[in-house]
DNA sequence: TATGAATGAGGGTTCATTCAT
DNA sequence: CATGAATGAACCCTCATTCAT
């Protein structure tokens, strides 16, 4: 997934920069993205960086101060612009299934576009965590903002079961995302999105349906005239 | 979780190695775990593993050929002990259920003892895949070989639903476990293990139940009571 | 011998380098020569280099990417001068002698003026064969080329015996100035080079001269005119 | 070629030695030979020399106070064996001729036994010069002296030119030798010792041999006899 | 602005050598 | 005597970062 102009290095935008500056900064974090997705944030270099933008390594020193900026300044824009897009198009109305079988199709296409990138994000902590785990957890929390909302006024609607903790679903969830996803990646197969979409949606639906009030209701007519018919024989 | 010298360094074993030897071996070990678990593979630096042991930095080399090396025994020693625990109290009778609970409270508790070992070996692909891929995948497959069998042997039996894959059911509740791993390791705080374990089997199992036979059979009886008032009435 | 610019790193010149780092090229070749020369490769080292640059042991490694590969270019580099050297001023015309002297006098030159290292490269096996078997092979067949083409023609034309092998003919003249070039080194007299090149060349000369016709013609004539006077006389 | 017991460790022989002692001596010279000679001194390590006799490292130290020490021991070992060797079999009585093509084969024979070691002795300077430079010429020297004592004597028995410096001869002969050998090492042949023998003797036979007198009378008869001829018939 | 050039700080690894047992 | 164990010193090499031009 290519960045867009309007997403990147917000905060360089608050400098006054020609076109063409823009447009550095937009492709050295696009350049960042693919090397730091092979390699790894630790492994991916600067040096690489810049050989495959035919661009000397000290000028990306002069867009970003250190490669621990290039990296906040990547993730920012990266979640900027993913959060974006899940806004947009999420659906408003609908029942809780259509809103995670969106959520679900949206997340695991980003982890497919940009194999090595998104494990990067989404996994691999160490050489984050500890550095932007802050930033990282808010940047989280907004790309999946819509989705906890839904998840919330779901519970409240009786649309899942009252006593589940929300976050234990978004964890299982994502978990489950993450690990098919890791699956892939080391398989190199990719995946078919809508039918693995599909079958995700379906056990998590599962897991988290409300108790069965069918099942209560037949079962409470079923003990009735269980009952009666052993007063009347006895 | 400190490393036991009958787990330690299989391949070492076959040397003959003094008690002395032997000691070092684990105590490396253990260290190169707290150290890995720390900053991760690449950032972990061998020089501080013998910082920490009081030992010069060469003689970790006159245990292990690599630093690569010492990772690999590391995880093998690792994964032989976890695996045997698992297998040696793993319930062999009782319903699927018992034997989710068995699994998630073990796991849990391992990642709760190392959070950074185990944050390491189970989510930082990027450093240990590729370099230790193979042999990762074939530790995680011995590591889980009773519960997929115990899930193989439920489906048949009909305790969980025919049409899931258990690759899926594994990735779901794996990948819930290291969700909430996560967040626990980011937010400081030590989740109560038997309270989690308990909701994340209890959803796992409502996940995969099989279509509620109970239902149908109640379900009809409630039709035939009806036909029958129906039939009688009329 | 110090190595000129034009002859300096082949390779590296496909790179578009400034004048300063073409100059550094050639005094890194220059030292690495003179080191090498004194230590041989294994014992001379990237650090001895930089320290007598007065530069940083990681500059090495900006236009060199291994030790390796800076012997490998200060081979290159070398051979290609002398071999163009050679080449400029071999004397096309004139005989087999005159050949011969010239090479050898050049060879001894080229011998005395970086003993060190020209014995590393013409004697110092171990490091180099193995590392750089093919290359350094191939090298010197071009250094040798004009002369062993002179040796095949006069082989055709009679001035050298007709049996010997070419490749005997070279071993035992290069042979010969190394051993001479050796015992100078370690007796750490420099000897007067017109003087040894005669010399040299006087015995190879006789060693390879074809057999005398003229003895064996002579003598026939003797053995005649000797029968018939005895045929006569009796 | 295996060093016997007897020339070994001369040195060490005035320590009163065991007989298990002695051996090992022997044992270590013996490996350090094998070592060096495959990889050269510098690349060749106690650690293998220990690996391979299956003792300690610790061990070969106390037998030889350091490294530098073992060479210098091996070398005085080999050259005595080698010496002792050439001298026995020295023909004493015959031409010049047989005895050079004794030396050539005898030669010969020892860099084609343990090709890598005796290149290492006698083309390899760098490890050993500087180091051991003086012992090693006068190891040499020890080593052709009887050869150098025929070549003098042949000299003043006119067998062989009276103007040629045998130190000259002496380069042409070894340095034609080694050259042949290196050949041989690098394409992984074994010439025949016997024909490259008597191709060496007959060429260096041929460059040393004393100015043709006969061809001298040989010319002057035919001379007197063609202007005879012209003085009769004209 | 862009970069060629340079480097400090470290990283993993090797190996001859020491020493207590 | 033999060695298990340990190590200091060095080596080659990497890379983010600086700075004059």
């Amino acid at each position: 997934m290519v960045l867009s102009p309007k997403f990147a290095s917000p905060k360089l935008a608050a400098k006054i920069l020609g076109a063409r500056s823009e447009q550095r900064v937009v492709d050295i974090l696009n350049t960042a993205q693919v090397v730091f997705g092979e390699h790894g944030f630790d492994r991916g270099t600067t040096a690489e960086i810049a050989r495959r933008l035919n661009i000397s390594e000290a000028t990306i020193f002069t867009y970003f101060g250190s490669k621990r900026e290039l990296c906040q300044e990547l993730l920012h824009t990266w979640y900027s612009m993913i959060t974006t897009q899940m806004e947009q198009d999420f659906p408003r109305g609908g029942g809780l299934r259509s809103k995670i079988e969106y959520v679900v199709t949206r997340h695991l296409n980003y982890l497919l576009q940009d194999k090595g990138f998104c494990a990067l994000i989404l996994s691999e902590g160490r050489a984050l965590h500890g550095e932007f785990a802050d930033e990282l957890a808010e940047l989280k929390r907004r790309y999946l903002a819509s989705f906890m909302g839904a998840l919330s006024d779901a519970q409240a609607a009786g649309e899942l079961e009252s006593q589940v903790r929300l976050s234990v679903v978004r964890d299982m969830l994502f978990g489950m995302m993450e690990h098919i996803l890791w699956r892939s990646i080391e398989s190199d197969e990719t995946p078919e999105v809508a039918t693995v979409s599909a079958e995700i949606t379906r056990l998590i639906m599962k897991a988290i349906a409300p108790e069965n009030d069918e099942l209560r209701r037949l079962q409470k007519f079923h003990d009735e005239v269980t009952a009666s018919l052993k007063r009347i024989d006895d």
